[in-house]
DNA sequence: ACATGAATATTGGAT
DNA sequence: ATCCAATTTTCATGT
């Protein structure tokens, strides 16, 4: 619902707007306006006199959207203070945060439009096709990765990090499974191998088999896979979803 | 530049809105509307009658934000096609990707506010602190990680991955380098025991080093590295950006 | 198009 | 607060 909405407002409108509602975190605002932005903190950043669409949420979260991409150009997740300043003969926005310290500053030099809307926030909402749910349905069936596995442990802390799905097979190997919900790479590779070393480790009498466990593989990642003596165990992704969602029934079942 | 402004659309108007905007690729659109969600693709959400705000950028992307954070609850980096569609009493707008196959569809059940405005692009971005500048300036002055190294490569690609940096101590042996701009992890200290590995394997006389150089390190990379006979060489992080950047003249500086 | 790795990654969860 | 791993990661880059 739009609560506040200036054109091409002066400094001073900007002044009273942000004072109005900055510290009431109540609503998303938004300034469109040529800006310069400079960022500090983990990094440094700037972008000089361009046009920038400014979003400020009520949780205290900032972006700096440009003309391209789902990414903003400057950002920051959470601030601490937020606050406004007349500089010159326009109105400067700077965001901090603490920990770690950043600071974001943006220059409103030629502001088009500011504007106030509220956003009831939503719980609503569901996302299906994790990693955590592919998890789970392997766990209760096993035998989709190979014939006689049994499930032994899911999420096994070891020093070096956790086993997604510890198992043991027919002949009673032990085996080290590492699940991705995308193809894999040599990263996810890696990440196997120094699972089943470790527990080969711990246990040097009893034979490891490491299972990647993905819909795909790169081929860099299949040939050191190889190298390594490990095995790729293919899963078809999530069949549910490979059905064009816009067919009715799936919409409804998408939330069963 | 605010080109279209609509408060409380018809599905009508929000028709007409789209018709006139979506195809020609100008000006990003906005709307405001209790909206329904469903996305389909690399995995599949749903987000039930909540307040939405969606943004179309002239590039194709999309993005759906909710009250909270700088993520958007769904969104589309690239799209082939966005097309809106009368859906019972309401428009339904739908976005699809073809690689990866994917699909989100936004249902404006209560549409308060379209609106389209210009943003012109901006070229004069600049950032530092990027772990290439680290990179670049390690490369310059190695002997601020160690007294007489001797930089070979930049990097050196191996079948694993590629070498940060590689280099000659003192003493003359290989020195191969992962670097963090951020606090190393238990990932980084496996990344450069891979390294190390692989360089040894196609050296096995030479004394083979591996530095994990950054700010900081966890606790439990900091173990695994001792472990492993690998050294941590902490390198005090671009102190150029830790000074307070609302100082006068850093601003200048950042742009030198 | 495929593969790789950085990122001001962000976010959520476990410890 | 620290640490870790997933992410519809996104994005740039190299091949």
């Amino acid at each position: 619902m739009l609560v506040d909405h200036i054109v091409s407002p002066s400094p001073e409108d900007l002044q009273a707007f942000f004072d109005s509602h900055i510290h009431r975190r109540e609503c998303v605002l938004q300034v469109l306006a040529a800006s310069e932005i400079m960022y500090s903190g983990r990094a440094a950043s700037m972008a000089e006199a361009g046009e920038f669409l400014t979003i400020i949420k009520p949780d205290g979260s900032l972006q700096v959207h440009g003309a391209k991409g789902v990414k903003p150009v400057n950002w920051q997740p959470k601030t601490n203070d937020i606050f406004v300043m007349q500089e010159a003969d326009h109105l400067v926005l700077t965001a901090e945060r603490y920990s770690p310290n950043e600071i974001v500053r943006i220059s409103f030099l030629e502001p088009a439009l500011a504007q106030a809307f509220e956003i009831q926030e939503d719980h609503s909402f569901v996302l299906m096709g994790s990693e955590a749910d592919m998890q789970k349905s392997l766990k209760a069936n096993p035998e989709s990765i190979e014939e006689g596995l049994i499930i032994l442990d899911e999420e096994l802390p070891t020093s070096v990090g956790d086993i997604d799905l510890y198992a043991q097979d027919a002949q009673g190997n032990l085996v080290v499974m590492e699940l991705k919900r995308n193809k894999a790479t040599q990263e996810a590779v890696h990440q196997l191998a120094r699972y089943v070393q470790k527990i080969h480790q711990q246990m040097p009498k009893r034979d490891i088999r490491g299972f990647l466990v993905a819909p795909d593989i790169t081929n860099p990642a299949m040939k050191e896979l190889n190298l390594l003596g490990l095995e790729f165990k293919q899963i078809t992704a999530l069949p549910e979803f490979e059905t064009n969602v816009s067919q009715p029934g799936l919409f409804e079942g998408l939330m069963a």
